[in-house]
DNA sequence: ACCTGAACACCGTTCAAGT
DNA sequence: ACCTGAACACCGTTCAAGT
């Protein structure tokens, strides 16, 4: 759908456009020629408003960091409180996943997160942790999180597997039990094995 | 370093070449043109021998799926052999960052693992637990494994941070514990990091 | 201040032609 | 069976020129 042309085009109306683009197909998708059909000018009207490709891409992921702030935690207990706060982040994550993954590429996950560790932090202090050990536990449920959404995007990405999923476990290979082996041949129950990943990995951090 | 051009160009000769060129600079430095070059060929010999780009891609991330495969579990309890299979995965991923990455991104990931994952099964069960539990055991451990060295590598990479690490936390913003600032203001210490949260979860989900 | 087309240096890929 | 150069359709980017 190409832009009005009553009004002159603006740096927004580029990065709106390169937004839509690439949450749509991914930045593979975002070429200048493609983003100056979709608003209707010439290629280097782009460059006057926005540099180059690449600082248009940097003020997009810029954006999305922006965007990915406001955590509020639910729960009774710090650890319920610590869960919710990474079921929150799972959710936002997978709402925007080429987007995320661009802010990954450029290395701002970090600055990203920031709000929620602030967060994250607050709860593992409840729960009486101090110092290092507080730190080493803040961190290793932020990498449980990330790095749980990042496995997981990855598979739902993938194209089909060279051998099926169900072709690589039979009984004999699960030690002759055929429960295991069909709960190996079907994909995993994501949203009940983050639960139980995070339930088990929180209660062991914070020693409850 | 050009090639001899004593003997025929074979099609080894061009997966090496192409393996070096991503092992060395990632994917995006592979191109049909530079990879002629260092073949001292013209650049449709090499379509002769292997298709196109992508399809040439694709054999190098065989090869290292195939590559590999060799787990030995070492340790006298079924934790603590769990937790020597997820460090030597580590270790294996990190040795190969950008050839590993193809992999996660054509979503063979799971291929990969499979000889991994026959180890954990084995010893999941030697903890006790069957079934669907052993299953749901099996895989929050393989997401851990992978999804750390994601984070990791994803962390190594990046640039340097918008705000600096430091400048991000101070004592006020950590519930007046300067001794947990200081730490989250250091880069994390991956190694004992993974080791903590590793233990962690895998005496959570093995029950011990 | 904003927009334009022409031109440049890169891509991957195809193809007809050579040996 | 293997290799070649020419040509095509794409890129991102620069620049001088227009209004």
């Amino acid at each position: 759908m190409p832009r009005s042309q009553r009004t002159a085009l603006t740096r927004e109306d580029v990065l709106d456009a390169a937004a839509n683009l690439v949450a749509q197909h991914g930045p593979e998708a975002l070429t200048m020629r493609k983003l100056a059909a979709e608003l209707g000018t010439a290629v280097t009207s782009i460059y006057w408003h926005v540099g180059n490709r690449e600082t248009l891409l940097e003020e997009l992921v810029t954006r999305t960091v922006r965007e990915m702030g406001a955590i509020t935690p639910s729960g009774r207990t710090p650890a319920q409180r610590v869960v919710s706060i990474a079921r929150a982040q799972r959710r936002m994550l997978r709402e925007r996943p080429h987007l995320i993954a661009m802010v990954h590429e450029r290395g701002l996950t970090e600055l990203m997160f920031l709000p929620a560790q602030q967060a994250l932090v607050h709860e593992v202090h409840a729960a009486g942790l101090r110092g290092a050990r507080a730190a080493e536990a803040v961190r290793a449920i932020e990498f449980h999180v990330i790095g749980f959404v990042l496995v997981e995007r990855n598979r739902e990405r993938s194209p089909v597997q060279h051998p099926a999923e169900g072709d690589l476990w039979t009984a004999q290979r699960a030690d002759q039990d055929p429960a295991l082996a069909r709960a190996l041949a079907a994909p995993p129950n994501s949203e009940r094995l983050y639960l139980t990943a995070t339930r088990a990995l929180v209660n062991a951090l914070l020693g409850q």
